[in-house]
DNA sequence: CGAATACATGAATTCGTTTTCTGAACAAAA
DNA sequence: TTTTGTTCAGAAAACGAATTCATGTATTCG
């Protein structure tokens, strides 16, 4: 009643077993090294290695994954990957992972509440061992009850600080915008600024825009309403929100934006008015994406360095699951730095 | 002897039984709808239900691909996630993934060898259900090799269409690059042509190089030595051989440039050095990233769709996992597209 | 020489599901 | 009343590894 290779399915450590004449248990012990305390001979070491090689063997992780509840598997999830900010994080994070020999399960949310909840059920399902998250919609304490039920390392980049129970990579973008806003006033004397923002309903929207609100008031400058406008997340966002200013006139001479593909977008739309920049309006992005140094003139921007930020994500992440009972909570600032280029 | 909440374990379907006072086997079928022809009473499954509820159970993922032999994981490999080029075909992976409700594993090969064959490695070990992949080292036969014995569909993206097991979506850039040199040629009116290539170890680099020879050749145009080039993949390298370019004079009218980075860097150098673009030397590039229509002049270039392909790549992939037993192999080509604008 | 100690291995159990395979209860047909 | 179906649900066997427990040999010691 031996069973003849029945299907083609791949060996399994019973199939090596066999071949080698010995036991199922001493296969996994030969294979995972001697990380459990029981002695193996040499003899038998041999003969598991030549039946492993003849069978072309390679153990099931699925299998293992059950018996030792771990999937040498993080999540990481983001707004897009194909976006110039996040795709360095995930890269980062990914570099991490290989050095860890963690495979990396990406997912994109779009800024969508019922994608970021999803991605945290497959997280407790699929019993991965850590989680980096981008949440814009989740709240800090639905992101605590999850990290609490999956019993492993969340790891977050974000605009709060006060999650319980995980580090947080913190995106410190009001200061950024209130310290670049400040420069522009007192170094390079603007005193007619504008601003193009992102859509309120999302978290840098209204911190960046409190920022320059912040350095305006505390120079007692005052913000002309038709200067305080908003745009959507792209290049032609950017654009048309540039045209519409140009059509109505009255520009101030600089403009704090609040991403780089937005600036860029007005850029371009201000020297097709037949504007200069910087010299009838200067320009200030955020983000420091690639195209910033393509664009003519190069486009002065507040850097964060996103691949920086994937890894501090990555190694709080690892840290901890290598070592569960971290108890301390941790914070990382986000670095930015503001690159000086030709449009400011 | 009742064990009490034995550590804080997630609950599991024993758990979820217990609770609804039934068995086992009946929450699964109570959870996994009636796909198995057993019928349940509306009792038993509202009891289920209520458990399940009040106790916060998931299914164990794990556990699952153990006794099903299903992942619901695509595994994607590419060459570095953070490249233009790759990005959107991630982005399409997954979102077709999503429809699927499937998970997408994603590693970068960085052009490694290595690091290729340990993607098929892990491919096999955890079991995933599917794996498009961009090879540049492994051969026909290693691939066909593990597609083999993972009994699972294998997709590429990729210069050969010889892969005897899996469906290939096929880059034809030596007619792309062919057939924009006799553009060039024939409706410009350009005879002194040059050519910056990448490096000649990977695939694209022989196979556009080849394209733009035998258009030269065709219209018996011969090619001066110094107007061959080769540079990386990156903008400063574009920039360099532009320079070196410039310093030894004998500039061609018009260049072939074989990605768009090495272009638009040869763009900026060309403008740096006060030649007009494209009047003194008009410029193709390759690929259609972002940053072609940021540069100024536009870049006219050679797009390639990475978008539609990894919708292709996807499409092709989950067609063989929803029904295995599809016997042809397909070739897809992608098309090609020359986007003229103010480069060349 | 008997007992204690390594040393090396196999048997049995477990991880949490899905999927047979059985069987009980009850209704409908003979 | 007996037979034949239906309708439900539990018992048991996978899936492929890791791990605990038990056991059988050599070896060493008193």
């Amino acid at each position: 009643m031996s069973k003849i290779q029945q299907r083609n399915r791949p060996p399994t450590m019973h199939d090596v077993a066999r071949l080698a004449g010995v036991s199922q248990p001493t296969v996994s012990r030969v294979l995972n090294g001697n990380n459990t305390q029981v002695p193996i001979s040499d003899d038998t070491r041999l003969k598991v290695q030549q039946a492993v090689d003849a069978l072309g063997y390679r153990p099931n992780a699925v299998a293992r994954s059950l018996r030792t509840q771990r999937t040498q598997t993080v999540a990481l999830m983001l707004a897009d990957i194909s976006n110039s900010f996040y795709h360095p994080i995930a890269r980062a994070v990914q570099d991490v992972a290989r050095q860890y020999d963690y495979e990396v399960l990406i997912s994109n949310s779009d800024h969508i509440y019922e994608y970021e909840k999803h991605f945290c059920e497959i997280v407790l399902r699929r019993g991965v061992d850590g989680a980096i998250l981008v949440p814009i919609h989740l709240t800090t304490k639905e992101l605590d009850a999850y990290a609490l039920q999956a019993h492993i390392p969340f790891v977050v980049l974000g605009h709060h600080v006060d999650h319980p129970n995980m580090d947080v990579v913190f995106l410190d973008d009001e200061r950024a915008t209130y310290e670049t806003t400040q420069w522009l006033i007192t170094e390079r004397g603007h005193y007619r600024l504008g601003y193009i923002g992102v859509p309120a309903v999302l978290p840098p929207g209204p911190r960046r825009l409190r920022g320059f609100n912040r350095a305006m008031a505390e120079a007692n400058l005052e913000v002309h309403p038709d200067h305080i406008l908003q745009g959507d997340f792209t290049l032609e966002g950017g654009k048309r929100v540039a045209q519409a200013m140009v059509q109505r006139g009255n520009l101030p001479t600089a403009l704090m934006v609040a991403n780089d593909l937005m600036a860029i977008g007005a850029i371009l739309a201000f020297r097709d008015a037949g504007l200069r920049v910087p010299e009838d309006i200067a320009i200030v992005g955020f983000d420091n994406i690639p195209e910033a140094t393509i664009v003519r003139p190069t486009l002065t921007t507040i850097a964060q360095n996103p691949h920086e930020m994937g890894e501090r994500l990555a190694c709080a992440l690892f840290e901890r699951i290598e070592n569960p009972d971290i108890t301390e909570r941790r914070v990382f600032g986000t670095p930015y730095e503001l690159i000086k280029r030709e449009s400011a």
